[in-house]
Order: structure tokens, then C-alpha cells, then sequence
DNA sequence: ACAATAGTGTCTGTGAGACAATATGGC
DNA sequence: GCCATATTGTCTCACAGACACTATTGT
């Protein structure tokens, strides 16, 4: 019999980040404008393509992750792959989401790149008329799930932090991503039963009114138990 | 300045496919011994490249399934990518691996592929000391362990029942799955408070000694309130 | 004193798990 | 009757959510 000619397909290989962090107590995601076709002009996920054949694609998320946005060191986890034919006009690609988890961030981080990078709050950007290049939609709208889903499971919460806070402040933070209110003696009450989440060190005073809070560190356990429930 | 010549670079794409069943109270994954190297003769997952450049991927998925199970027509989702760089031998390959579930089947499927395909009791593959192809071994947990939580929030439980089932054989699903034992009084009582999982059909006898049991059939609920907590 | 936020206590309903008790078949 | 399984009932504990109440600051 003679040899099968037929070889397997070779695609191009994608890497996209949903980057989010909070700001004035709303969720934002980082976005880029293109500047090149297609969608030039729209808002989209930072990302791009694998830098060669032997590039692990996690370490390509994080080389977008600085060139982008000039972040390093922040968590980092698999989304999904988003790989439908039509999704690129130029050709077959498959992009990996990537999730990405920020501390609150001084100003529109200015990328290295060329590309024109700013914070955008989740809200406006999925609101119905919001554009959005490629399915770079779904990606946000999973990556809020997956972050949403996570702040119950585990200590993610202290991530969007700074290095000590109050329980207010964390608060704040579940309210945000969550998008919805909760009431503080509950929220209280049941972040101290999850053990090991947050630990004391040292009181504070707030700047304009009000009884002074406690000051808590993120503790040393990344899951929770019991976790906190969504309402 | 002149035209840059860089090219992102193209690597290949494969799908792998987690497909489990019960057969005899334990939880089984089909496996294919490979025919040729890399990994010639050691079991395997069923997959393989896709088709041209404008498949869509689960459409692979499908077909794989197909022509290597001989299976069509069950319940699929995607799982997750496996990319590592050095995960296959022949070069960059990246796999997005997907589960399946099925009902009982009879007899170890011969596909329509030169391959040997056969069921295999999950926790014989997973034991220390067996050797599976690839990174294959992680995506088979990765794929248990989706499995589980599957059958904490959705309905998937019935899917590994006949038409017609009794409560007990339904416990017997979530017992193999989950590799515990369960209370039949108080699994009684969780499934039933779960709204729409099961409606019931009409009574049955039992084939050696007890009372009969009542037959249920699936509801139209997919998605589970209250979940079926795992112990 | 008053406003505002921090922190504590109490109550009620729901659900999970342990396990007693009853029902209904075959033999 | 006896045995095995199905089905129902009861009890206790843990936790979520509603909300009254006390504590501690600035003005």
C-alpha cells in the first residue's frame, strides 16, 4: 500500500487575558485598542500569539501580561480555549484565556507596546451596545464567572487588597465582583468562621467618620472553609 | 524601516477524549492501546488531530468519538488544554481535552480505527505503577474529578441510568462515581427534594428478595436546587 | 449629644447526617 | 413466620440570613 500523504492541520496558537482588578469600587478589565486590522479601533483583550514553537503557553500569558500591561507576579490560571473556526478573520486561530488577578492599580498602566491600554469597568463593557473585538465578549463574561465562582472558594478576595485591610474593605471587594449588597454583621461574622482567611494585626482609624476598625492580613490558607456563599 | 519577517509560529492541535461509563458498580474510561510510537503499545485516551484546517473542535471531538468508541449522540464538554511543550515527542502538540458520559454499554467497543479499544475501571488506571501515554493520566483525574462535581449540580447522574430507573440503582451511580458509600434513607430523601430530577413511572419488583421498588425516569431539570452535596 | 461605622448577640428556617420505625415483597 | 430491601419519620447539629443591640470614634 502506499504511504498516506495526509498531514495533520497546523493552527496558530493564541494566548488572551482577562486582567481584572478593582477601582472606586467597581470591577474593571483591561483593555487594548487595536491598532491594526481587523477590528482596528475596537477595544480588546491583551494577548497575542505564541513568541515560538517551544514557548509554554502559560509563560506566553505572562510575556503578554508584562508587555501589555506591565504586570508581573500577579495570580494567573487558566480560562478556557476559544477556538471556533470563524473567530479570526485571517485565519484559523486558537486562542487560551487566561484569568488574571490584580491588586488595585494606580493609573491606566501605559504598556511597553504601542498599544493603548486602560481600565474599563466590566458593567460598561458587557452592557448591551458595547463593542468588543473577536468573542473577546465571552471571554470577559467567563473570566468574571470563573472569578466570581473562585471568591467563594478560596482567599482570592485578599488578592484584590492591599497588604492590610478591614473587613469592610473586604467586604467591598465581594460586593463589587459579586454586584450585589450584603450585610455587614453577617459578612463579618462569616469571614471570621472561615478559618485561617484573614488574621489580625493592629487597629486603625478611618479618615472621616465612624468607630475605628480592625486591621487583618490575608492568612496563610487558600481554601476556605466553610467558603463563602453567594446570596 | 523594513517589513518584519516574524511569523508566529504554527503547531498542531489535537483533541483527547475522557469518556467514562459504569459497568458493574465501578467507573470505567475507555482506553486504546497505541499502534505506533511515541508510547507504541501502552494504553491511551481516544483522539487525534484535527481533521483540516476549518474543523471546529468539538466537531473533532465528535468524530473521534465516533470512529474510535463507535459512541454518538452523548453528553460532551470541553475539559481543558494540555500544552505543554514537551507533553508529545514528535513536537509541539496541544490537546483540548473533552469528557464524555455514557450510559452502560455492552461490550468493549471495537472502533472502526485499527485501534483496540476496551474499558477500564478508573481506579486500576489511576493505581501507582500504571502507565498510560502522554500526559494522559492528568487529564483522566482532571476529567474524574469534573465528573464528581458534575454530579453535585446537574442532573448528569441519570445519564449513566437506563430509561427507568429505581432510587437505589441511582445511588449506586453516585457511589461508583464518587468512590464512597452512601445512607439509602437519606439519599431517598436528598433526591427527592431535589425539584425536578426524577419524576416517577410505575412499580417494579425486584429480582431476588426485597421490596419493590418505585421506577423514576429523568425530569426535565438539568440543573440541580439543592445540590446533591458530596459527604 | 449626635451621626456613623465597627462589632456582638439572638432568633428562625433549612438542610445534612444519624438512625428508629414501618411497609412490602419472596421464601 | 423470617429476611431483605424500600420508604417514611424523627432527632440533632451547623449554618445562613434577618435584625436588635452595644461599642467607639469624630464633630
Amino acid at each position: 500500500m502506499p504511504d498516506d500523504p495526509w498531514q495533520p492541520p497546523r493552527i496558530l496558537l493564541a494566548v488572551d487575558l482577562v486582567i481584572l482588578t478593582l477601582r472606586a469600587a467597581r470591577l474593571h478589565v483591561l483593555l487594548v485598542n487595536r491598532g491594526i486590522d481587523p477590528f482596528r479601533g475596537a477595544p480588546a483583550l491583551p494577548g497575542g500569539f505564541l513568541a515560538d514553537e517551544h514557548e509554554d503557553i502559560e509563560a506566553a500569558a505572562r510575556r503578554e501580561l508584562a508587555e501589555e500591561a506591565g504586570l508581573s507576579g500577579v495570580h494567573l490560571e487558566p480560562l478556557g480555549v476559544y477556538g471556533e473556526p470563524g473567530r479570526d478573520p485571517r485565519g484559523r486561530v486558537v486562542s487560551v484565556a487566561h484569568l488574571a488577578i490584580a491588586p488595585r492599580l494606580p493609573e491606566p498602566v501605559a504598556g511597553t507596546d504601542a498599544v493603548h491600554a486602560s481600565w474599563t469597568p466590566v458593567d460598561d463593557i458587557l452592557a448591551p451596545g458595547a463593542e468588543l473585538a473577536f468573542d473577546h465578549r465571552r471571554i470577559i463574561v467567563d473570566g468574571v464567572e470563573r472569578a466570581r465562582a473562585k471568591l467563594e472558594h478560596t482567599a482570592l478576595a485578599t488578592a484584590f487588597c492591599a497588604e492590610s485591610f478591614t473587613i469592610s474593605e473586604l467586604q467591598q471587594v465581594y460586593e463589587a465582583v459579586w454586584g450585589v449588597r450584603l450585610d455587614p454583621r453577617n459578612f463579618y461574622r462569616k469571614v471570621q468562621g472561615a478559618r485561617g482567611f484573614i488574621v489580625a494585626v493592629g487597629p486603625m482609624r478611618k479618615p472621616s467618620n465612624g468607630r475605628p476598625a480592625r486591621l487583618f492580613k490575608a492568612g496563610p490558607v487558600h481554601v476556605l472553609t466553610p467558603p463563602m456563599t453567594r446570596p
